[in-house]
RNA sequence: GGUCCCAUAGCUCAACAGGAUAGAGCAUCUGCCUUCUAAGCAGACGGUUCGGGGUUCGAGUCCCUGUGGGAUCGCCA
């Protein structure tokens, strides 16, 4: 939480501290913070960690050194101690001067390609059912990652890898084959993507009688897995697919064709986008091809029945599957050819980030172990994002039992229940109906992102479908509504350079507002650190309250002293942009007018 | 059973690198629209930060341990 005041301050106590005690603390010695509401003062010294070196209790190291600064520095005005605190009260003059270097349309982001290219993988979906809440929260925070990335000043290729070959898109084939009647999105007007999805849902519903009619003859579960007929053809599809059966390829093609068109829809709704697709059936031959080489390299180990395996017992896990008996390839013998072949593709890149839910902490682990077993130079370069699931208050979503909740279905009723509360309040009457749609869709869907990614990453969360997410509160209509707020007093006024005194007064208010703006910067780096944009929406939070408390009790375009007056429109128009460049990062839009 | 993650107000979440009396929203209650947009503001109520040890000037935060919840350890993806 460091600001261009801050470093000035650090480095002052760096100085100050070393003239007064004769000794150099190293910069980790150097706390500086806000200083807590209760107490005069701006910013705030800890002085615990310097006592010991200054060789005195704290409280009296902190009164030297509260001395010294005042009496070296002019724009130090005050001091105050309270216990091993230093509290500081700094000059308008340094207030005012440092807010106006804030006053830039880019405030908070890094010059574009200041460092390195990183590739974050999101999305990901499988190509034989809709996208549901979890993949909500999924693309929402690898967008927002991605954004945050850029605006930290690196090279950002967004892309994801399409699960559109294997065994799970061959049960769709296979159930539409034998009970689809030759049904398509367009002689239905369903959405690809739901459609197949429906056949997804009908091979497992014939799967499950099977196995039960199975149990019933007195099979062991597994072996009447096993023998289920419609299994067997999935299976015998699978085999005639990596085959390349003209007539399997065929309707896998056209398959697939209709999810993507579903797919694509749902991306542009959310408003997320990619710059290159990778597809798991381009990619999984590579795979097929690193593994094997692996084996005649006697990094891995073939059993009788032909399977490749790797042995990971050293390292504390178990041995895995990486080529099936027949040859056919598994999740992780593609994803080994995808990582390899993106460093390929991209041989500037740093590093990459795979967006995929805490599920698959295992299978990452052992990932990025083959490719180091394989010797692959950017074995070090991977990060799994994992992040929790989204819960319903009945457990886990889960798709056979329907208890799934749509991403379309979803967006859609937040631009409903937007467009509700709009129509209610009636303050956008006279907008034409395209306007108001736009206005429901920034909205409804600005709240949607909000609330999943407000929470940190890591942190599973709850959705219940029963209580709407809130458009009140702690969410993103309400930063909306006062970022609109500061619009219209901009609009009003028609401000061209403002300019004000130096020596102009800032209350603590305004000093709060000014103190959030300038400590921007550090947020957005410390969020493409950690790949975390709750900080962000907390920041943008926390920042936007501070000012729909301000703008309750402070006058700004009707402030009468003129100084005053231009110094609030200042503060006005940074948090303006200060708010609307983070929530950018969280892909939500501000609105004119709400 | 092994490994990893989580546990903070009735509910949903914050708390910067270990810093001062742990903060918001929702819910409940009380005030405030003739004044730059009330999707708002001000206030009240609400806590043994899961239990127990430890590290130190200082622990919600770090270490150990116990409990509770989740994930994972598939020829699923």
């Amino acid at each position: 939480m460091i600001h261009l005041l801050d470093s000035r301050l650090h480095d002052a106590v760096l100085d100050t501290f070393e003239a007064t005690f004769g000794k150099r603390p190293a910069d980790k010695q150097i706390q500086i913070q806000t200083t807590r509401a209760e107490f005069e003062g701006d910013r705030t010294v800890v002085v615990f960690p310097l006592a010991g070196m200054a060789g005195g209790p704290p409280h009296v190291v902190a009164e030297k050194l509260g001395e010294a600064l005042a009496a070296a520095h002019p724009w130090i005005v005050a001091y105050g101690v309270v216990k091993g605190f230093l509290n500081l009260t700094l000059s308008n003059k340094s207030w005012s001067n440092t807010l106006k270097d804030a006053l830039t349309d880019t405030w908070g982001f890094a010059p574009k390609g200041s460092k390195s290219q990183v590739m974050v993988e999101y999305s990901s979906p499988n190509t034989n059912k809709p996208l549901h809440l979890g993949h909500l929260r999924n693309n929402f925070l690898g967008y927002s990652v991605s954004r945050i990335l850029e605006a930290a000043g690196h090279d950002v290729v967004k892309v994801q890898i399409i699960n559109d070959r294997g065994i799970h898109i061959c049960k769709s084939m296979v159930a539409w084959q034998k009970m689809g009647n030759g049904e398509t999105p367009a002689s239905t007007g369903e959405k690809g993507d739901k459609l197949v999805g429906r056949y997804y849902v009908a091979f497992d519903k014939a799967f499950k009688a099977e196995v039960a009619e199975g149990v019933a003859r007195g099979l062991d579960p597994k072996d009447a897995e096993a023998a289920s007929p419609i299994m067997q053809e999935a299976r015998a599809m699978l085999q005639r697919w990596e085959d390349g059966d003209a007539e399997v390829v065929e309707l896998w093609k056209t398959m697939n064709s209709w999810v993507y068109e579903g797919f694509n829809a749902t991306y542009e709704d959310m408003g997320v986008t990619f710059d290159k697709l990778y597809y798991e059936s381009d990619t999984y031959l590579l795979g097929k091809k690193h593994v094997e080489d692996g084996l005649a390299k006697g990094l891995f180990f073939q059993k009788e029945d032909g399977s490749i395996w790797v042995d990971l017992t050293e390292d504390g896990l178990d041995e895995k599957l990486l080529l099936r008996g027949d040859g056919t390839a598994v999740y992780m013998t593609q994803d080994i050819g995808t990582a390899i072949l993106r460093f390929e593709d991209f041989p500037a890149l740093d590093r990459q980030v795979y967006t995929v839910g805490n599920e698959q902490e295992y299978h990452f682990k052992v990932l990025f172990l083959i490719l180091k077993k394989l010797g692959f130079a950017q074995a070090d370069q991977n990060h799994h994002l994992s992040y929790g699931m989204v819960e319903l208050p009945e457990g886990k979503m889960k798709s056979r039992e329907g208890t799934v909740v749509d991403a379309d279905d979803l967006l859609l009723e937040m631009r409903s229940t937007a467009r509700d509360i709009s129509d209610e309040l009636g303050k956008v009457d006279e907008f034409s109906e395209e306007d108001k749609a736009a206005l429901a869709r920034k909205v409804g869907h600005g709240a949607l992102k909000y609330f999943l990614l407000k929470v940190a990453p890591a942190k599973s969360m709850m959705f219940d479908p029963k209580s709407s997410i809130d458009f009140f509160g702690n969410t993103a209509p309400f930063i909306q509504f006062n970022v609109v707020r500061c619009k219209s007093i901009l609009r009003s006024v028609m401000v061209q350079d403002l300019a004000w005194s130096s020596d102009t007064p800032m209350d603590s208010a305004e000093r709060t507002l000014a103190a959030g703006v300038l400590s921007f910067p550090s947020i957005v780096q410390e969020a493409a650190a950690t790949y975390d944009p709750s900080l962000i929406a907390n920041h943008c939070y926390d920042l936007i309250k501070a000012f729909s408390s301000f703008y309750q009790d402070h006058p700004i375009a009707k402030e009468e002293d003129d100084n005053v007056r231009q110094l609030r429109l200042a503060l006005c128009a940074a948090v303006s942009t200060t708010v609307s460049n983070g929530m950018s990062l969280l892909g939500i839009d501000m609105p004119e007018r709400m």
